[in-house]
DNA sequence: CATCAGAGATACAATCTGTATGTATGCAAG
DNA sequence: CTTGCATACATACAGATTGTATCTCTGATG
């Protein structure tokens, strides 16, 4: 009947909420120092809205890392779309990833807490989709494209992707940008090194 | 008087005990998965016991934790001291560390488990101890004797460390030893294309 | 040998997760 | 329109788990 909200709209509203409120907590006191009741806490629902949208706890965490994980691949593929050149796009998507993951909640949620947090099977599938899998393709591209010489494109995407992961954590300890343009000079660095002459 | 053991005897065996048995449940299961009935069971003690030699839950890891850490330094310390030159020292660590990475509870415990348990001051003292903070020194040997042409030695040893955490996670994914090959050949590959001509 | 400190056992309080059950309402079919 | 039902959510409860407080026992020590 007459009715204020439907009740796809009512939906969409709870699990926003609580996606929002629980990645705050997740972000800030990490996955097992936040409650489910935490989580509800002022949202003017009970645990059982929580449970009824996400079935458990970590099916909470899942959809939140799935939603940092969209940015993470959105925001790279927006910067690195803007060159035509693979080899343009693999230095400026690296460069993307290491801007991004400034972000504080981004890299606590998908580098400190998700690998205990989740499955390695469900975080692999993740990472496929919108992590490294992303960037082999354009290390294959470069390789494809006769630019680069490494014997074994998975291999070098894994360590190239090892670097720039551990490059974001170390541009957040300390305070300025000095950091974060070394990282981008020594990832571009070592990018030119194994460039083909 | 006339006992079977001493007080300092009893102790040691019984932290010994723990920390063998959470060790285990810890690099198998998980921290949050593992409860502390479930360290003891088995052990003919209580949790009383351990909560008197280790305070609480995360006392137990960070113990567990440092022991792993130990034997990975301790390894690659081995390994490299065999050679003479730094340039050598630091090609054989990084292959070492890649050897002693392929345990599959060094991994868990250190690179999973670890970031999400510990608060990030104490795994820095841990890895400033063990980890990173040798790789650094190694790092800055080669650069005083000036065979490796990086600008910032901190960072370029930062994205090694990362470049090998990764790999090394990338190796143990598939059985056999050819990804293993294949990760020493690409670590020994992008030294080299840093070394100074 | 008398005392004390350390090791460990036991019992309890406080949380916290997940489930089972109950209720109201949007929505679709007749 | 009304009847029936599935969905959304609330409530109450069971089970498990961490940490603490208290008590006991026994080496170590002067």
């Amino acid at each position: 009947m007459g009715s204020k909200i439907s009740k796809a709209e009512q939906t969409a509203r709870t699990r926003r909420a609580i996606l929002d409120h629980a990645r705050h907590l997740f972000a800030t006191q990490g996955y097992a120092a936040t409650g489910t009741e935490e989580i509800i806490a002022s949202l003017g629902i009970t645990r059982g809205a929580l449970y009824h949208q996400f079935g458990n706890k970590q099916g909470v965490f899942r959809a939140v890392l799935e939603e940092a994980f969209i940015e993470i691949a959105q925001y790279i593929e927006t910067q690195a779309t803007q060159h035509q050149a693979s080899w343009t796009q693999l230095v400026q998507g690296s460069h993307a990833f290491l801007d991004i993951a400034q972000r504080e909640d981004i890299r606590r949620l998908v580098f400190i807490e998700a690998p205990a947090v989740l499955d390695a099977e469900t975080l692999a599938k993740f990472d496929r989709q919108y992590g490294y899998g992303l960037l082999l393709e354009a290390v294959q591209e470069v390789v494809d494209a006769g630019e680069l010489a490494v014997s074994e494109a998975e291999g070098f995407a894994i360590m190239l992707n090892g670097a720039l992961e551990h490059l974001a954590a170390w541009t957040i300890q300390a305070d300025g940008s000095e950091r974060l343009e070394t990282a981008k000079t020594l990832v571009e660095h070592l990018l030119t090194l194994h460039r083909k002459s």
